[in-house]
DNA sequence: AACTCGTGGGG
DNA sequence: TCCCCAAGAGT
């Protein structure tokens, strides 16, 4: 029988780890900048590593401050994360950028309880900050930090129940030193994604598997426990488009839901067009983590009845999106769903 | 508590 | 190809 470690002799194992083999020289890191740490860990929710960093690059050399993305407008911003998906960070951490600039001074917070206050950042990201920019004791819960966790000390179930993850919390707690918080923090994560992964994981190179309590009852597999799988719905629209004078006819999107704040193509559910004003282009699926969009692009021939589409393109007369036209340069310098710009260039291309 | 919110990597 | 899920947060 396995006894578990001790709060002091894992946290010394996993910061001795840090200094052997953690990661030290990624963008983000060997800054204390807030705005930059921050910035990172808003684009590393739910995103790997590889994908993140492009765009932290991108995104710092057009936005260097935390003043420069406040006085950025929306579409500066979106068209900087488009690509990288869960569009509510970009709107959140401009928002927040705001908020620091005229509520804090343009001062980022020290404090976790307010920094937690700030719009996209929750417990995990707000310790995050805390240790890194501020060298604070306090803990993150990320998939990483779950994963090593759940393994060690053998705890049951899905991280997204609630029981779970509170007892996640706790020994995340626990286990966070006061000392030399930041390189434990950044280690757990570092064992997660390098040692400790979610499949073959190299228990036999790990410095936490003489008391690792998953390792020594040969359950590793069982931890942490998997979601519920439920079945994924379909929906199918039509997506107009819409080209005169070089300019394609592109929709803002509400604030809230699927691509908020991007631009993108009409949507209908059902075509009230006559046959020879469109022309049917090859449909596709796009996938999304919970449910499939079937789209039919229409490409509407230079007759075809503005009015129509005009009015087809607004679900809900309270609401009227915002509708523009755009050159191929503007396209450049907005936010477009990745599907979105990936059907109207290979059309520019075939033109 | 359960659901929503993107995209891409890797098995 | 299909499936899981990533440095989670908001509602």
């Amino acid at each position: 029988m396995t006894t578990p470690w001790s709060p002091t002799d894992f946290s010394a194992k996993v910061i001795e780890y840090y200094h052997a083999h953690g990661r030290k020289h990624l963008p983000w890191q060997g800054t204390q900048d807030p705005y930059k740490i921050w910035l990172s860990e808003i684009m590393l929710q739910q995103t790997q590593v590889t994908t993140v960093i492009p765009y932290f690059e991108r995104f710092i050399e057009s936005f260097p401050t935390v003043t420069d993305l406040a006085q950025a407008t929306d579409d500066q911003v979106m068209q900087h994360w488009s690509g990288l998906g869960y569009y509510s960070r970009a709107r959140n951490l401009h928002k927040a950028a705001q908020i620091i600039e005229t509520e804090f001074s343009g001062v980022f917070p020290q404090d976790p309880e307010t920094i937690e206050t700030l719009p996209g950042i929750g417990r995990s990201t707000a310790g995050a900050i805390a240790s890194f920019a501020f060298g604070q004791p306090t803990a993150i819960l990320d998939g990483n930090v779950k994963r090593v966790l759940a393994r060690s000390y053998a705890i049951e179930g899905w991280p997204g129940n609630g029981k779970v993850l509170k007892a996640l919390w706790q020994r995340a707690e626990t286990n966070t030193p006061q000392q030399e918080t930041a390189a434990y923090n950044q280690a757990m994560m570092d064992l997660g994604a390098i040692v400790c992964t979610r499949s073959k994981p190299d228990c036999p190179d790990c410095p936490l598997s003489k008391h690792c309590l998953a390792y020594n009852s040969n359950s590793i597999e069982q931890y942490p426990g998997k979601k519920p799988k439920k079945a994924r719905p379909s929906k199918s629209v039509y997506w107009l488009i819409n080209i005169r004078q070089e300019k394609v006819l592109l929709h803002k999107r509400p604030p809230s839901g699927i691509w908020g704040g991007l631009w993108a193509l009409p949507e209908v559910q059902q075509k009230e067009m006559s046959p020879d004003q469109i022309q049917q282009l090859d449909p596709f699926v796009h996938k999304f983590s919970h449910y499939d969009l079937q789209v039919q692009p229409l490409l509407l021939s230079s007759n075809a009845d503005k009015a129509l589409v005009e009015k087809n393109s607004h679900p809900s007369i309270m609401e009227p999106a915002q509708a523009d036209w755009f050159s191929l340069n503007q396209l450049n310098e907005i936010g477009l769903p990745t599907p979105v710009s990936k059907l109207l260039v290979k059309l520019l291309e075939d033109s």
